[in-house]
DNA sequence: GCCTTGACGTTAG
DNA sequence: ACTAACGCCAAGG
């Protein structure tokens, strides 16, 4: 069993990528700004990871959390080209091969509190 | 238990 | 504009 403040955090990234709207994307820090810890992209990216062998009982929209420019850093996680293909199918503009139009999709998960 | 690695981000040079 | 260093800290070796 892995210690409690770590599952915890974990779930509530979860509980955030879940609610990414169809078509937006967001970063690693952004929900890790969101869950109020300033330093802890690399905790989101970690528990992206984890999500892999994780079994929490419902899917979540990976294929939206992006790093801060918009590169699809993840993209090895997924099977081929599943990621930058579910985002062009949501109609995600691309600037680059791997790299999103942010300025056009991001999604600041404060809006939540809106 | 120490060392390395890493779905990241900021700052310094 | 580009690269290096560093902070973060959980996992796996």
């Amino acid at each position: 069993m892995s210690s409690q403040s770590s599952n915890d955090f974990y779930h509530r990234v979860y509980q955030v990528v879940v609610q990414i709207p169809i078509g937006k994307v967001t970063s690693y820090g952004a929900i890790s700004r969101y869950l109020g810890v300033e330093s802890g992209a690399r905790m989101v990216g970690y528990a992206m990871n984890n999500y892999s062998s994780a079994e929490i009982g419902f899917e979540i929209p990976a294929h939206r959390v992006l790093n801060r420019l918009g590169q699809l850093t993840g993209r090895a996680h997924f099977e081929g080209d599943t990621m930058r293909e579910r985002l062009e199918q949501e109609g995600v503009e691309f600037t680059e091969e791997y790299t999103v139009n942010m300025d056009k999709h991001f999604w600041n998960p404060f809006e939540l509190d809106n």
